[in-house]
DNA sequence: TAAGATTGATTACTCAATCTTG
DNA sequence: CAAGATTGAGTAATCAATCTTA
């Protein structure tokens, strides 16, 4: 009778340091990788492959700042950045005139492809290479349910 | 025989974009309510708690690096603003007088304790809530795992 | 010459304010 | 006035180079 459930217990907060030691450390170590093979770096090689999949290889804005989980007006610079890179291009709405769209480009899909075998080695070596099959599964279940309840919880931004 | 073993299969693939999505999400969301609650942000927490539950409240700069995991530049950048908030001070070592210490103050301490609440609150709110026993206890075991193989393999800073 | 830490230059993310169209 | 997106100002992280002491 000492629980108040103001604050997590001392399993569930084990699994919470857990859970961000072992993120900063595998994408530090995961981008430098990849930066030394020549890939692209991760926040780029996200919204590339978000066009990828998506239908026509295009997305709003607003669609794509979510799927990266970027704020709009950081979704608007890095988008300047591939832009620029020839990644991409921004196509105006014609139905929507205030809404913009971003279109992968030949040269974008090429070079996401490109750059996924250095992306996946990278996984492998430091993530997926130390988990079972049974640990594999219960990570997904886990963690799609708490992206899904805060990203519902997140309307507010 | 198709597999090469030089990319993850699909359920580590699935796991992997789960934890990148669930930790983007759930750290935003934190970060934005401990700062309506008038708390500290995560990252100058995660170095007064480092502090405080070191021997001393004090730690060299690089083991201070390691515990926060950021960049040696970055941490003293960082150890800059919160000797200016006067939540901890540099002191020079007498033996080795290269090194610095970053010590705990009387208010850095304080200042951590009244924060605690709202990052309790938030861990609880969109984290912990969402794990049975049974999955915090698996990812603990397998970050863990994880964040071990990765942190001995980073020894190339 | 190497280790510990800081500095300078660069890059990038965030919020708040703005511009345009609905 | 609200929605979609961009811009400006401020803050913060990184790498490479530097300074000091071992």
């Amino acid at each position: 009778m000492t629980d108040t459930s103001r604050e997590p217990d001392e399993a569930r907060l084990a699994a919470w340091r857990a859970f961000l030691n072992a993120h900063a450390a595998v994408v530090r170590r995961i981008e430098r990788d990849m930066a030394a093979a020549g890939a692209l770096p991760l926040g780029w090689y996200d919204v590339l492959v978000a066009l990828a999949e998506a239908p026509g290889h295009r997305l709003r804005m607003h669609e794509l700042a979510d799927a990266v989980v970027l704020s709009r007006s950081g979704l608007t610079r890095l988008v300047d950045r591939l832009e620029a890179a020839g990644l991409l291009v921004r196509e105006r709405s014609a139905e929507d005139k205030r809404g913009a769209f971003a279109v992968l480009t030949p040269h974008g899909h090429a070079t996401q492809i490109a750059s996924w075998p250095a992306y996946a080695q990278g996984i492998l070596d430091h993530f997926a290479r130390y988990l079972d099959d049974a640990e594999a599964a219960t990570l997904t279940t886990a963690l799609e349910r708490v992206y899904g309840a805060v990203g519902s919880a997140s309307q507010g931004q």
